[in-house]
DNA sequence: AATGAATGAGTGTTCATTCAT
DNA sequence: CATGAATGAACACTCATTCAT
């Protein structure tokens, strides 16, 4: 708190004025960069192509947004867990929707047979979920690939799970 | 600590006869947990058989011991970054044999056309790392899927990856 | 540093509003007083009087001011010590000062052959120096014998030793 | 405690079949070396000798013990303070059968018209004992001047200040 | 005679938070 | 709006000492 008081130019008592707590602040962070990252949501689910070309060109935005503010979303990934209770819960029910949405069209793309029906869409959003946030663990804004290539390499990786693979042509 | 010696049932002094500190105490549960996933590592690597087919018996069974040991797991993937420099290095050291092995193992099967070459090998391990890292994050021991069957959904989704997709026969 | 705030009236968390460190606070004491110290050394210095007058005057002044401070020139000449390693040479340097003044003045004297050139001028310094600091050994305030008296008697052993002594007249 | 185990290759719990408290063990090393310091005292009480005579050979022999033990001596002016009561009354009162030795050759010296009536002999040995005393402070055993030499310029001053001082011959 | 394990009171220090002004 | 001062509970850690074995 010292430290933001000091970037902020206020003294640490004055914080208060604005925040009611520590908790409260990182909540706020966490719950204005989901609004942001809402955004991208609302867009994807209004575009009129199938499930799965919908799902990518969502992931692809959604981790270009990911790596643009990576910071905040490093946050996002990594401190909810510290959050009191009612605010944590109100975070898990927000990645609830980014899940669900992506869970809806999988499930989608499976009737329609443009998705293997032996993968589990819950277990497969897990695993495609997991590997977006863990960009936070090793994404480096000054590193060489840009955020773009990165988002699409992604989307095409999450989107291979889900179809069954094909034999490799002969070499 | 005082919950550490209140669980352990000595007196919060009485810790440091056997420890050096508190992060001595995160790094040697770290190295331990690293020790005891490397032997699996060693298995796989003598495992007389195509490339792909070592990453996937490889992968499903550091997931599954993944999941049997998810509390240290967890703090594995989590409290790294906490250690002093000197610590962390040699976790982050040990880190990168896994990731190597990974690496070699997809080179070797792009090489043999049994994975695509369209793929980075680098960034694709990034992939499936973090996905399974985040297993940290969700996996209820209490649940209901068991660990192998996880571990075993895991290791396809991470092969699927690999493996170009074929068009979906018709429904 | 409890029974600091406790005589302080404050809590013992609040002290350290104030101050950077135990370590900071004996420094900033021993400085203070080392600044005050230093008056007289500036004031001796100005003095239009033989070497051997002015020293005397100067232990005099200063031996008083040692006694009118006596707790404060405790910790000066006993806890210099403990200090941490940038502080205590601060400390080190700031009395080579007060030393290097008393070795010139006696030199000066020996040249003008009012002081005995047998005696090694920073060895006889070290011997009145020592003298002086060990009044932190014993002297009490609410004793009988008033500083003024102490001081005089001290500078004139100090001046003592630098003169060749006579032999007594007959009784 | 531990590094004293250490040293003397036992357990630290193990110290305590040889020692009651750490206190005890402090006393037990100044009492020691306070006794071999005695027979100094003792053998210059028994020189048939002028008692300024017997004094600068006591003050001489005493100096040099004291170098040569200096990191024992260093023990007994810093550490006594910090003896509890009963024992650091035990060394205080030892302390004084010094003093008293050397108030008494003063005294006598001064009734046989060899020392200056104008001087107290109490505060003159204070001022002695001070000056040998803080030799603890600077000693350096691995320096240049042999501690013989400097036993015996430190006991000419102090012999200088009993007598009164001579004009200096003209130059 | 010595050890290994443990105690318990204490250390200096941190930090989110409060509140009168 | 903001400050300066203070709180109080917590923190990791230390150390002389004890005691069953």
């Amino acid at each position: 708190m010292q430290e933001l008081a000091d970037t902020a130019g206020i003294d640490k008592g004055g914080l208060y004025y604005y925040l009611e707590s520590k908790d409260d602040l990182l909540f706020q962070i966490l719950d204005r960069v989901h609004d942001e990252a809402s955004a991208i949501l609302d867009e994807a689910a209004h575009i009129d192509a199938p499930p799965l070309s919908r799902l990518h060109t969502y992931l692809e935005r959604y981790i270009t947004f990911f790596l643009e503010n990576i910071d905040r979303m490093s946050l996002y990934v990594r401190e909810w867990r510290h959050l009191d209770p009612p605010h944590r819960t109100r975070i898990v029910e927000q990645r609830r929707i980014y899940e669900d949405f992506a869970v809806e069209l999988i499930r989608e793309a499976q009737q329609r047979g443009e998705a293997s029906k032996d993968i589990d869409a819950r277990y497969a959003t897990f695993f495609i979920v997991g590997a977006i946030s863990s960009l936070a663990e090793w994404y480096d804004p000054h590193g060489q690939e840009p955020a773009g290539a990165i988002a699409r390499r992604y989307a095409d990786h999450a989107l291979a799970i889900l179809t069954p693979a094909s034999p490799l042509p002969p070499a």
